[in-house]
DNA sequence: AAGACGAAAGTGGTTGA
DNA sequence: TCAACAACTTTCGTCTT
């Protein structure tokens, strides 16, 4: 059977056995599937044959910037054995050495491709994301590359959209003020860079809906499964009543949560509510009294 | 004493001319 | 490009538990 990319439709999708995961060719779309076989693909029953069967090479991976198919070639004039080579070896690997470097990484572009996947890299491993997102990122940020978007902008800015895009396309719950603080960037010109790709990129992101922060916030908070089942049940009457519109989706979630928390009587502070959802008491006094306003229900405090 | 509440002024981003 | 605007934040005084 044929899989086919949610995301544009096209079949042009690699595996990456490694992390377990498809991704698209054409759009970058990482899909998150488990795929049974990682080993090798035949049984072996003594060495030569193990050697003989294994399947060699790293993954295909768009996190590096040649994609993980370079050689490298150290710099040193050793053999594997740890012996030096005779002259005209060393000759040999001089020139070898020579046009790698010419090839590789010697343009501005690929240098600064380079840093930028390995800032990406940093990012994700700061925010302890999942490898697909780290993937995502790095594609996104190719094709932002390829249109020539990083003109004018500092590639840390666009690294650090490309990483909240891939999240937000992927559904994990991150918030742009994370972003900020993982890639030390500044918020407004992480948001600016951010906008600016979704337009030209014309990548489809999913709107951020509340209820992908629900779970964060009642986890971080303690609360018990559940605080979060309530506030899910709240924020699908809420969007019913048309009450998320023009909101920000961070302060309702924190709302919804917060009235979950008084109905199981697993009370948080406003304070402690504020704290995980990144935003003020006073954003999430404004939700949850509209929530319990027109929401036909009584909170007992 | 801590938390909740609400008013008022300030902030950053969007929109529309 | 600029002003109006909505949502949110900050700050602070008051009330409630």
């Amino acid at each position: 059977m044929q899989i086919k990319c949610p995301e544009c439709g096209c079949d042009r999708l690699i595996r990456d056995y490694a992390a377990s995961e498809i991704v698209c060719m054409a759009c970058g779309f990482v899909i998150e599937e488990k795929i049974a076989d990682s080993g090798p693909e035949w049984r072996a029953f003594d060495l030569e044959q193990r050697a003989k069967r294994r399947r060699v090479g790293a993954p295909l991976t768009f996190t590096i910037h040649d994609k993980g198919l370079s050689t490298m070639i150290d710099w040193r004039n050793k053999d594997t054995y740890g012996k030096n080579l005779s002259p005209s070896q060393r000759a040999q690997i001089y020139r070898l050495r020579k046009w790698q470097r010419r090839s590789r990484v010697s343009d501005a572009t690929e240098r600064n491709l380079a840093f930028a996947l390995s800032s990406i890299s940093r990012v994700c491993a700061s925010m302890n994301l999942p490898r697909n997102i780290l993937e995502t990122a790095s594609v996104i940020y190719r094709r932002a590359v390829k249109k020539r978007l990083t003109k004018g902008r500092s590639i840390l800015s666009i690294v650090a959209a490309s990483v909240y895009m891939a999240c937000r396309k992927c559904m994990v719950a991150r918030t742009l003020d994370e972003v900020t603080y993982a890639s030390g960037m500044g918020r407004t010109e992480i948001g600016k860079s951010y906008r600016f790709m979704v337009k030209e990129l014309r990548i489809f992101v999913p709107p951020s809906a509340p209820s992908y922060y629900i779970s964060r916030f009642t986890n971080n908070l303690d609360l018990t499964s559940g605080a979060e089942t309530i506030a899910l049940h709240i924020m699908r009457v809420a969007k019913k009543m048309r009450l998320t519109s023009g909101r920000a989706p961070l302060g309702i979630a924190a709302g919804a949560v917060y009235i979950a928390s008084v109905i199981i009587s697993e009370r948080r502070t406003q304070r402690e509510v504020a704290e995980v959802a990144g935003v003020t008491e006073v954003t999430i006094r404004n939700r949850y009294k509209e929530l319990v306003e027109s929401l036909d229900f009584t909170v007992r405090l």
